[in-house]
DNA sequence: CCTTGTGTTCTCCG
DNA sequence: CCGGAGAACACAAG
């Protein structure tokens, strides 16, 4: 389930290696994966080169030549793994603890001319790839709310959006055309960290409280992308290597375990129709 | 049955 | 009755 930090991760793994290199194939095994026509699709990409990676919220954007680009959502299960040659980079099978690759639900590649590949898996088949020109890519980042990581993620702006708000703080905080990034597991563990009842209303969230939310959310992410992202069930970086974040959970995944701060049994709840964990004692 | 990110559809309220 | 907000549903596969 990648969130901001694990979009991040791959981004971040992926720019150094599948940039300036000219794209020589692409394969598309499941049309369903390719927004719009799929001919035109490989037509565009063969020949050209990424230039850049960019990334909204979990949105993913290879920027190619004449301002058009190349949008890639891996929603719950997606994957975006590079190859080179016979050395698999991505570990085919990989070392003892690394992740699985979702290697028998391979929906799309892309060969480039030195001899690198990648490869676009998704077990679910959720994600998707999209090519949009400069106006389509604006008109969806437009869509998004502010970053955690951002500039303009100020307490003010932060705060504006809790005003008058009828709905709970962790649907708020779900919510990507307010803050972009956040997942499931995320919001859990910045509602755990600000000592935040997830369910609580958004509108009833004290001026102390939100600037905890606000300060956690910075931490959270940041303290995620350093690790490198959670892995949990499917998610790698773009080498197939998993994140180091899951020692640090500490609701997440943890329903019924032991508290890390008063060690109560942690509570499991449905809110916002995720599945919610949180500490009935230490969040207020 | 459970798991979740997000686009779409439904429902409610003023 | 309209618009907006938010909730509910749909999707997918293991």
């Amino acid at each position: 389930m990648p969130e901001l930090p694990e979009v991040e991760t791959i981004r971040r793994s992926l720019r150094p290696v599948v940039t300036h290199h000219a794209i020589t194939a692409v394969q598309v095994h499941d049309k369903k994966i390719v927004k719009g026509d799929q001919h035109t699709f490989v037509r565009s990409l063969i020949g050209k080169k990424f230039l850049d990676i960019d990334r909204v919220g979990k949105l993913l954007m290879f920027v190619l030549p004449g301002e058009r680009y190349l949008l890639a959502h891996l929603k719950m299960t997606g994957q975006l793994v590079y190859a080179h040659g016979k050395k698999v980079i991505a570990g085919g099978h990989s070392m003892p603890g690394d992740p699985a690759l979702s290697l028998n639900h391979v929906r799309a590649e892309i060969q480039f001319a030195d001899g690198g590949k990648l490869s676009f898996n998704d077990m679910r088949r959720f994600g998707y790839l999209r090519l949009v020109d400069k106006k389509e890519k604006e008109n969806i980042a437009a869509e998004f709310g502010i970053e955690p990581l951002a500039k303009g993620f100020t307490p003010e702006a932060f705060r504006d959006i809790f005003r008058g708000r009828k709905t709970t703080v962790k649907a708020l905080l779900l919510n990507q055309k307010l803050i972009t990034g956040i997942g499931n597991i995320y919001v859990d563990e910045i509602c755990f960290a600000a000592k935040i009842r997830p369910m609580r209303l958004a509108a009833r969230a004290t001026r102390a409280e939100i600037m905890r939310l606000y300060h956690a959310a910075e931490a959270v992410m940041k303290h995620a992308i350093a690790e490198r992202g959670t892995t949990f069930n499917t998610y790698v970086d773009g080498h197939g290597k998993g994140g180091n974040f899951v020692k640090h959970l500490k609701v997440y995944g943890r329903g019924g375990e032991p508290c890390v701060i008063c060690h109560r049994a942690l509570k499991k709840i449905r809110v916002a129709a995720r599945g919610t964990v949180f500490c009935p004692y230490c969040q207020k």
